[in-house]
DNA sequence: GACATATTTAGATACTTGTATAAATATCTC
DNA sequence: GAGATATTTATACAAGTATCTAAATATGTC
């Protein structure tokens, strides 16, 4: 189940995907100018990022715009500190 | 900096070795035993996890025991919070 | 030093993945 | 429907990786 998640965010170009998308929602063209690869590169990766649910798609016409899916970042979080934070005695 | 830090993460036998550290150092040989595969490929994965920081060692006569850096776990959820967590308020 | 135990390193192989180009699909405009 | 734009899917390939067996290194015991 995380093993998607994980894998995805295990790639550079993704992660910078992910962060372009918290200033704002972009369309999969708008992403793609971002990069130095091939459109169809970016979409590949954007469709692992969409198997993994951290994005989520809606159509605008000709276009797709794509949009973060913030609960699961939560989940991220909460599998590092229930794991590997809660049970820190000292606090830092 | 974070790419072997995402790349140790993205494999489900490392992230299964970081959750048995959690509750208590093991040596090499402890660890692999919890694994159905190869001591040497254990040993890969805890290379794997050393050079992202992500563990560390210490010898101990004939043993090497390894124990969590929960200091990069911190890095990790300070990555997401700053990056994704944030700005949660925010509509579009 | 010789031998046993613990662990890593080396070399080989099968599988996965990031990228590219080309073809296919979807929408819009005319 | 034809043509243009936006995006994905198909196919191929080079590079990366998880695993194996065998060899090497390190430590402890005799």
């Amino acid at each position: 189940m995380h093993d998607s998640l994980f894998r995805a965010l295990a790639d550079p170009t993704r992660r910078k995907i992910l962060e372009l998308l918290t200033a704002k929602d972009l369309t999969a063209g708008e992403i793609a100018e971002q990069f130095p690869i091939a459109f169809a590169s970016v979409s590949h990766h954007l469709g692992v990022l969409k198997a993994a649910d951290l994005v989520a798609t809606e159509r605008e016409g000709q276009f797709i715009r794509y949009r973060l899916n913030t609960t699961v970042f939560q989940e991220v979080v909460r599998y590092f500190m229930t794991r590997f934070g809660g049970e820190g005695e000292k606090h830092a």
